[in-house]
DNA sequence: AACCAGGACGTGA
DNA sequence: TCACGTCATGGT
């Protein structure tokens, strides 16, 4: 299995690169190549994010992205941040109408706009270098294991793995994984198999939606994946 | 012009 | 627990 995963990963790092996740609106630098995004990526740059600001972004990113594209999550950030209002602060203190009204773009914005509210209010009182558990962020409301999962992960740089949907697609087609796995069995899966390392968790999951992207979207047909010639059963 | 996206929550069995 | 229904815009 070890071994398994670890083909899978670097199969991946080779034919992809590093992906620069998680991306940020001011950050300038860019990836064309690709699928589907705009900017915001930082390939092989791991030291982001720097501010408490680009903290909260992504986690304000992670919740705006539920089962949403990510190029209508970027329209949502770069609104706010033409707003100056990319940060905690101005997030709570913008009234409800207005907060609907920018997320809109995003999609559920009835529901985000309240669960956004509901991570700010958190974030703000966080005192400073206090680095929440899974636990604590499962424990707001709208925040799922993936979405807390990718804030600490790709926000608070806590080498913890994000599942996806494209994760449970990909391992079920090659056979490694039955439908009855749970999110956190899949975790499991790859936490006890790979060194505990940051950047491996963070380019992983990256790795994963740019190529599931490619071979594991409604409707493809799974047996045109790659990995399924690379990787012995 | 349907169909779907980097999920999470509420409900009833 | 679990299997559904709900939430919603905009891109392809």
């Amino acid at each position: 299995m070890r071994q398994m995963l670890l083909n899978i990963y670097f199969y991946l790092l080779e034919e992809y690169g590093p992906q620069g996740w998680w991306p940020l609106v001011d950050y300038n630098g860019c990836n064309p190549t690709k699928t589907g995004t705009v900017s915001g990526y930082h390939p092989g740059n791991y030291d982001i994010p720097k501010t408490r600001d680009q903290i909260f972004e992504i986690g304000l990113g992670a919740i705006l992205t539920q089962n949403t594209g990510w190029p209508q999550v970027e329209k949502v950030l770069k609104t706010l941040q033409r707003k100056n209002c990319l940060n905690p602060e101005r997030i709570l203190d913008m009234d409800n109408e207005t907060l609907i009204e920018n997320i809109k773009p995003a999609g559920y914005f009835n529901q985000k706009a309240r669960k956004v509210k509901i991570f700010t209010e958190y974030f703000i009182n966080l005192a400073q270098d206090k680095i929440p558990t899974r636990e604590e962020l499962l424990a707001l409301w709208g925040v799922g294991p993936e979405t807390a999962d990718s804030m600490l992960l790709y926000g608070l740089k806590v080498p913890t793995f994000v599942v996806d949907a494209y994760t449970r697609r990909i391992l079920s087609n090659l056979g490694i994984i039955n439908e009855k796995y749970t999110y956190d069995g899949i975790k499991d899966l790859f936490e006890k198999n790979l060194p505990q390392d940051l950047i491996i968790y963070q380019e992983y999951h990256a790795l994963i939606v740019e190529h599931a992207k490619r071979f594991y979207y409604k409707g493809a047909d799974y047996k045109k994946c790659p990995l399924l010639q690379r990787v012995e059963l």
